[in-house]
DNA sequence: GCCAGAGTATTTTTT
DNA sequence: ATACTCTGGC
């Protein structure tokens, strides 16, 4: 393979151009537009692997050039990932000032600012405990007894759903609940799921606990009720980026819409084909609609892909167009060519891991090291196959993301007791941790200290750090003992509480509550996992401490809430990389493997019956397929099991939108007498002939699916036409401007539904008309040329 | 209060 | 297939 030239940018750039070398330094005109471009709203639609990260870095680089204060500037990203990246290359490129740019997740800043203005919310104080997902799902279980429903009917993954939608559009449990109200279809389970919320809300501001999607609604609400102190923050954040734009739902949206009013020096990055977070409320009319919002936004556009091959990049190109709702757009590469993409066809997922590790095996022999590759999956179960065939083959990797830091239970405990002791009204870590180590403290107990607490309206720990209020509840003496001893170390703790770095700290409390000894003297299997867990924890905590030389044990539990992995990916060690298509996002990898591309997976079949979702698995695997940078392998089973049983399984409808001339396709063989199986060449150029009814059939196959796809998008047009109106013939896209008769001037927002039922979400220029949904067969309407 | 064994939901994607 | 919750006996 010879791809040596392959990051090497174009030199194309015209001279003007270059003021600090530093700065512009190989960047394509385009590019160089958008770094120069520093005041008033700026767009910038990035293709994938259109040096999007290197514009943004450089565009700082280049605030910083003209003399703005990198405390003036807020950089916004959606991963820790993201962050940790731009930041290193900030650093990299411009040194220590880069440091005093604020660049984090929407999550962090959130939390940031939160931590600085909390007292002006009313009922938070600044030591508020951040709940994960599982944490504000055990209070949503207490809150569906508390109520009384049935938990199975309210699951606290349904109602956790609900209400984080609820949370993105910007509906506080009283909005919600007129929104119930208001709405046609009441539904009993809508009114019970308000009645949970609201709950729910007064729960976790009783445990002085916000969960993630409050980080964002609450600083909405602390800038819009508290016009000075926005005031202050418009003032500092002077210039503001937001990377992934495409993803932002409303919280998010309005949050940056607030920040930017007053000097709209707003820069925001995105690819709508790359949207793929419409699952948690991320809007794409944001980005379309980021024009009309800010009336004269410099528009640029980065369509010269520098990451992968052209074959990769035509694959990828030839896959998104399927998609109906979408914009058309041309990325172009000067790469080279490149190799065919790899198809491996297994029998089952056990046998498409081995050959994964088989192909990987090969790769490293030819001198490809392990980091270089990437395996890209759907769901995260289906890591688990290819763990186990990797172990087998002795392959070194590591998953990212996936299984969460902080869903490991001793994880979950030690940080229960830093939030305890940070924050005494969190009632869930006390339950958590009051009995870990055994204290002989059990749950009719615990219940008892809960109804008490609960009816006095203050929390456990003021239960039973107070010997008067503990001699209320009646226990035997012997009980109240071990209570004691359990409150005199919290407080113990909390007397100690940044006396020692946070590192130390942990160490403390791990010897001294005596869960590190339970840990060592029970014989459990899982117990040395465990302990050398938290141990990296401690180092985990030690690296922190040595970074933020006077951070307080507040600061750490805020950094480690919204960290979701052991991010910092050991860029050092050789290893494989495996996981999700959505954390592949804003990454890239010289090989990539998609794996498990078959009907129901790649698409997942909780998408099939929802043309719009079907697009976002669309995007998904547009994504996944422009992570390669030099060669592509899509593998996929011809049955997978799921729950223990076994089910046939048809190859992905995006697999077979790549032209067949691109693959290079192989099947496995019936051969039991190996112990790694074989697989053979079915592409139609070195076909051997006693497979040849397999390959034509394959080949007959994918193309009637194309062909059946082909005839449903016809059909759809058809459709439309016979309905003989003219609106109807017209092709409507997003971005689209018209005109209405009575409306005036406006933009497409949206257009979906089919045939006659074809509707389109338009956003008019005039303010008080605002966005109108528009039936096309009756609507008033002529499209105006951009 | 503790534990073992039965019973059950789980699999979309993330901060 | 596995991880979590619930139950009943000690």
């Amino acid at each position: 393979m010879d791809f040596d030239n392959i990051d090497e940018p174009d030199h194309e750039f015209e001279e003007e151009y270059i003021r600090n070398p530093k700065v512009f330094d190989g960047l394509n005109p385009k590019q160089v537009e958008a770094v120069e471009c520093l005041d008033g709203p700026l767009l910038i639609m990035a293709g994938a692997g259109s040096g999007k990260t290197r514009v943004l870095t450089c565009r700082i680089a280049n605030l910083l050039a003209h003399g703005i204060a990198p405390w003036n500037i807020l950089a916004i990203t959606f991963t820790n990932k993201a962050a940790n990246e731009m930041k290193t290359r900030a650093e990299k490129m411009i040194g220590e000032p880069a440091k005093s740019v604020w660049l984090s997740t929407f999550h962090s800043f959130c939390a940031k600012i939160l931590r600085f203005e909390i007292e002006a919310v009313k009922g938070y104080s600044k030591n508020f405990s951040i709940y994960s997902t599982g944490d504000s799902k055990m209070v949503i279980r207490d809150c569906v007894r508390e109520l009384e429903l049935d938990e199975k009917r309210f699951s606290s993954t349904a109602v956790q759903s609900r209400i984080s939608n609820a949370k993105n559009a910007l509906l506080n449990a009283k909005a919600y609940k007129n929104a119930v109200l208001m709405s046609q279809v009441q539904s009993d389970y809508e009114w019970a799921v308000a009645d949970i919320y609201e709950l729910y809300e007064k729960r976790l501001l009783a445990l002085n606990a916000m969960d993630f999607d409050d980080l964002l609604l609450v600083t909405v609400r602390l800038f819009e009720n508290n016009e000075d102190i926005l005031d202050q923050y418009q003032e500092k954040f002077r210039y503001i980026l937001v990377d992934e734009y495409q993803d932002t739902n409303k919280v998010q949206y309005r949050l940056m819409k607030l920040l930017a009013a007053k000097y709209e020096n707003v820069c925001v990055v995105g690819d709508a084909d790359q949207s793929i977070y419409g699952w948690r409320g991320a809007d794409l009319n944001n980005i379309l609609s980021f024009e009309a919002d800010y009336p004269g936004a410099t528009v640029i556009k980065l369509e010269q892909n520098y990451r992968s091959t052209k074959l990769i990049l035509e694959a990828a190109n030839a896959v998104i167009q399927n998609n109906i709702y979408r914009k058309p757009k041309n990325l172009w590469t000067n790469n080279p060519e490149g190799e065919k993409i790899t198809v491996f066809e297994a029998f089952t997922e056990y046998y498409e891991a081995l050959k994964i590790a088989d192909e990987i095996k090969e790769l490293k022999s030819q001198g490809i090291p392990y980091s270089d590759i990437a395996l890209l999956y759907r769901i995260n179960a289906q890591s688990r196959s290819l763990e186990e065939a990797f172990m087998r083959a002795g392959i070194p990797y590591v998953i990212i993301g996936g299984l969460k830091f902080y869903d490991r239970l001793e994880i979950k405990n030690i940080l229960a007791y830093l939030r305890l002791i940070s924050n005494p009204q969190d009632n869930m870590s006390f339950k958590r941790i009051v009995n870990v180590p055994k204290r002989g403290i059990g749950t009719t107990t615990i219940i008892k200290l809960q109804d008490f607490a609960e009816k006095h309206e203050i929390s456990i720990f003021e239960v039973i750090s107070n010997s008067w209020l503990l001699n209320q509840i009646e226990l035997t003496p012997r009980m109240k003992q071990n209570i004691r001893g359990f409150a005199s170390f919290i407080l113990d703790c909390i007397d100690q509480k940044n006396k020692l770095p946070v590192d130390e700290y942990i160490k403390y409390i791990l010897e001294n509550s005596g869960y590190m000894l339970e840990l060592k003297t029970d014989q459990k299997p899982e117990d040395e996992a465990r302990i050398e867990n938290l141990g990296e924890f401690v180092n985990v905590a030690k690296e922190f401490a040595n970074q933020n030389e006077d951070a307080t044990l507040e600061d750490f539990l805020n950094h480690i809430s919204l960290i979701s992995d052991l991010d910092v990916i050991n860029e050092d060690e050789n290893l494989v990389s495996l996981m999700t298509v959505h954390s592949a996002k804003g990454l890239e990898f010289p090989v990539v493997f998609i794996t498990g591309m078959e009907e129901g997976l790649f698409p997942h079949v909780r998408s099939l019956m929802d043309e719009r979702q079907l697009e976002e698995e669309r995007r998904a695997c547009y994504v996944a397929i422009t992570r390669a940078k030099r060669k592509l392998y899509i593998t996929h089973a011809a049955s997978r099991s799921t729950f223990g049983n076994s089910k046939k399984s048809d190859c992905s409808r995006f697999l077979t939108e790549i032209p067949m001339a691109y693959l290079d396709v192989y099947k496995q063989l019936i051969d039991k007498s190996r112990a790694t199986p074989s697989f053979i060449n079915v592409s139609r150029s070195q076909m051997p002939s006693a497979v040849k009814n397999i390959a034509k059939s394959n080949t007959a196959r994918s193309k009637a699916n194309a062909l059946s796809l082909e005839a449903k998008i016809r059909m759809k047009a058809a459709k439309s036409k016979s309905k003989a109106e003219i609106n109807m013939t017209k092709r409507w896209k997003q971005g689209d401007r018209i005109k209405h008769k009575k409306w005036g001037e406006g933009i497409v927002l949206d257009v979906y539904g089919l045939g006659t039922e074809r509707e389109m979400k338009v956003k008019f220029l005039e303010e008080e008309v605002g966005i109108k949904t528009l039936q096309l067969k009756f609507a008033p309407i002529e499209k105006l040329k951009d």
